[in-house]
DNA sequence: GAATCACTCCAAAGCGCTTTGAATAGTGAA
DNA sequence: TTCACTATTCAAAGCGCTTTGGAGTGATTC
């Protein structure tokens, strides 16, 4: 049943049909509703590719992953991300593209999705520190949010992201303040720009409490278990080991507290640990996990909101570009506690 | 750039055009040639609505997630699902289209992107037991394929599974050949398909050996970490506590392995335990998690599977029905071992 | 009674591609 | 020279919707 259809049986041209059902008000209230009644009995649906044809909108918005990415934890907040960034797509009539693709096939896959038409607006995510795409993005005239920022880039674009400086500055004072002066720091792979940033936060802390920071304590690899394990377990084995750890993920998180239990030490008591949490359904701090002591913000919260800034921009192209700085949440849990044989 | 335009500038008519584009015989092999380098030149890029339309087909894979499975340790699986369904979808010249529904609103979804023809079939996930989804679909004249199976149902649709009551009966007959049996069972949510295959494998297993079942052993809820540590915490707090748990994913597993380990009992020695592997890429078990001994099945093999079969019976829509049953491989770990204090 | 206006409705022109059915030119056979 | 054929190319008709620019009513105004 299509339009044609629909508007002979009800001996009306297509065009009122048309008109009636999108609520244009130049359709008699009669007419209009003679017309969704029938529209509801033969169970019309507006073809969605002609209905995208005759718009010029796709009314989906594109999200690009290459295979290598698919393989890495991102996968985990990944999830999460889209969930919320679906809900609210979902609510506002957009579907969600996914376009996995070869590594090498990145950079032409942007261009191609952005040049055929085929969704409103791109998504970046996981920014590296001079992330190319965005360049790419912005010259090639396509509405696009990306989830984080890109350090070294300067033309401007619309971004969402968390301060992930400020919060583990924050962590790591919160350590520093409980006595400690010996602090594991296990990070993301500091190519990826919020990994950078961190680093930058927990240097910061260090130097405002006069504290040199030691090579030796500091790891930056894939967020898995088995890397918080092995790293901490690596600084634990250290003659003159830390007496806390910071870490960029609650799966991190993980590995260390098994490190830390392996050793006989005891979480909170004899070794801290403080984390940032993204606030993985279900790896829900002190819920699916026990509870740390961490700075959380929610990646399923970003989604939503980075999918509504994206909207707002198709909505609204000559709108300026927004950004949006979420601060994150300092919660204390059991995990950390004084630094031992210190006065505070 | 379009079509009409590209055409002008080449002084060739747009049927030229896109049959040398597109690979028609018909078309000069020198002009061809102009036609693809011209193409190349001005950035060419069909419009992918209008030739959507065109061609009747969206290339395009539906995928509908309703928001409460969003929170589920199904994510998990799901993640890894759609990489690898992804993938291939990729290699075949198909985007995945995923909406994100409420949950009431799921069947209507099924229904409305069926017949929108926004796209060319559809994947359904985690199916429950008798679930409405399949006959819906089958009503609805749309090509879709079921990851998993609905028990109850008895329409001919298209499915691929693991032989998930095999794979438990392995497994559970596995630790009883260690000599246990007394073997507690921490399943997922029994109203999912799959839960309810591995429970059936689970008494099999227990009926060959004489063992009778006891409700104290069994548990079934949401496969997480957490209810995997509390289920088994109180299974081991029983008069007469299990000597073996076997659970249907990894993420249970560590769960219970860390309420092993807290009343200091050791894995593999005290106590055994295996359990049923996705091989999800970032919880892989021997690298991420320590090595368990599982039946394994990729999911993210599945999800290929999937995406294949879907797309040959898109492109052969008369052909008929295909089901792929997948025998999961056992893989012998450090967490099962002898039954203490019995003779093998 | 003519002019104006609001209210409804419609014909037709896109949107940018594919595909059908012909037309044209060139070639070898008869 | 003519005919049948092949190789190329094109005009035009869709695909199913939206949207522009009227057109046809009565009702209202002067």
């Amino acid at each position: 049943m299509n339009l044609k259809e629909l508007s002979e049986r009800l001996a009306l041209s297509p065009t009122t049909v048309s008109r009636a059902l999108n609520g244009y008000p130049e359709v008699n209230e009669a007419t209009r509703l003679r017309v969704t009644e029938a529209a509801a009995r033969y169970n019309y649906r507006p073809n969605a590719r002609a209905l995208h044809l005759a718009t010029g909108r796709s009314m989906s918005i594109g999200h690009i992953i290459p295979f290598s990415r698919t393989n890495e934890m991102v996968n985990i907040v990944f999830a999460d991300f889209i969930a919320g960034a679906g809900e609210v797509y979902s609510l506002n009539g957009y579907n969600m593209t996914l376009t996995v693709v070869r590594d090498e096939d990145e950079m032409s896959a942007y261009r191609r999705i952005a040049e055929n038409g085929s969704v409103d607006g791109l998504i970046v995510q996981s920014p590296v520190c001079d992330d190319p795409r965005i360049a790419h993005l912005a010259a090639l005239d396509i509405p696009f949010l990306v989830h984080g920022r890109a350090s070294d880039i300067n033309i401007p674009y619309a971004w969402m992201d968390v301060n992930n400086t400020q919060a583990l500055e924050v962590l790591t004072g919160h350590l520093i303040g409980l006595g400690h002066r010996r602090i594991g720091f296990i990070n993301g792979q500091e190519r990826m720009d919020f990994a950078q940033r961190r680093r930058q936060g927990y240097l910061n802390a260090l130097k405002a409490a006069g504290i040199t920071p030691e090579p030796a304590l500091m790891y930056s690899g894939e967020m898995s278990e088995q890397n918080g394990h092995a790293s901490a377990d690596a600084m634990l084995a250290l003659d003159d080991p830390p007496t806390a750890f910071v870490t960029s993920s609650v799966v991190p998180a993980l590995g260390i507290r098994r490190a830390i239990s392996a050793r006989g030490l005891r979480l909170g008591q004899d070794i801290s640990l403080a984390c940032f949490d993204d606030d993985i359904s279900y790896l829900r701090n002190g819920d699916v996990v026990p509870e740390f002591t961490a700075v959380r913000s929610s990646v399923r919260a970003a989604g939503r909101r980075c999918a509504q800034m994206l909207i707002d921009q198709i909505n609204a192209p000559d709108h300026r570009l927004e950004h949006d700085l979420w601060e994150a949440e300092l919660i204390t849990g059991q995990s950390t506690g004084p630094c031992p044989g210190v006065q505070t």
